[in-house]
DNA sequence: TTCTAAAGTTAGAATGTTTATAAACAAATA
DNA sequence: TATTTGTTTATAAACATTCTAACTTTAGAA
């Protein structure tokens, strides 16, 4: 767990709640998500608040932004190096471990030195593969 | 190329202005860059008009919507299969055209059927690469 | 403990992206 | 060429996110 101690910020008792929250999450929320939870204990608490928090643990590595939603940002207290699938029906995400080794043939790098890799699976959970509406939305 | 006739759409100086900007384009646009290129040679085009025809040329599988920006949605006339590597400086957005085989092992896959993925690469590109000042922006 | 400076919180305004609306217009077909 | 139907336009509206400035709280020092 994020040990809100030892990450070097002020203690604060929204701080608290907003790491609480995403302690273990597993459901990549959104920083409404994580407001409205939030908020249900401590009803004061501002959206930018959330935004302002987020932003800090971003920036001490605590918690990663994800950018595989289009209409929104999602964050992610697992800060291991990870990749999702995606469901195109309900739009859910779950995570994937594996370690796979992906590489830019030199000729297409043309020298862009790589740090890091993130895989998007597109595909159906088990429950929407059941239901095999078409014509249902499932673009990406 | 699209050849804006085959697409079975009807035909507009609007689309056909908008089309041709995609057409072959490798910067990812958003909807704005198109906006502003095509408002050049057709001063009258209304920002509702390059939204609609991107999801009309969406629904019919002749652009990718790209989720890769946090900031804005962009678009792809390229519609292989193909990756992208992202520099984290410049946030400049390259093709990678590898044909891998990512798999997820069955006991994390829950019977999740993958119909495709997107592997984004982050890191720095040549010239980003040589400016080594740390600091900068470089966050995922 | 109490005090203080620095940092955090808040409501609300502002910005930027994208979607919705409804009237005017133009492409395709007969 | 007339008609129908889809498209374009300006504008408003809906969201997500960031900014602002006044107020409050934390953490550490006295």
């Amino acid at each position: 767990m994020n040990k809100i101690k030892d990450i070097g910020i002020r203690l604060t008792p929204q701080r608290i709640a907003v790491l609480e929250y995403l302690d273990g999450n597993k459901d990549h929320p959104s920083a409404e998500d994580i407001y409205k939870n939030v908020k249900q204990r401590f009803p004061t608490i501002s959206f930018a608040t959330v935004y302002n928090t987020l932003e800090t643990l971003k920036k001490r590595g605590k918690v990663l932004e994800l950018t595989l939603d289009p209409a929104r940002k999602r964050y992610d207290p697992d800060i291991r190096q990870h990749h999702h699938m995606i469901c195109l029906r309900c739009k859910k995400i779950n995570d994937v471990h594996i370690n796979i080794h992906v590489e830019i043939p030199d000729e297409q790098a043309d020298n862009f030195k790589v740090f890091n890799n993130h895989i998007e699976f597109y595909g159906l959970c088990k429950e929407c593969g059941k239901h095999d509406d078409s014509d249902s939305d499932t673009d990406q």
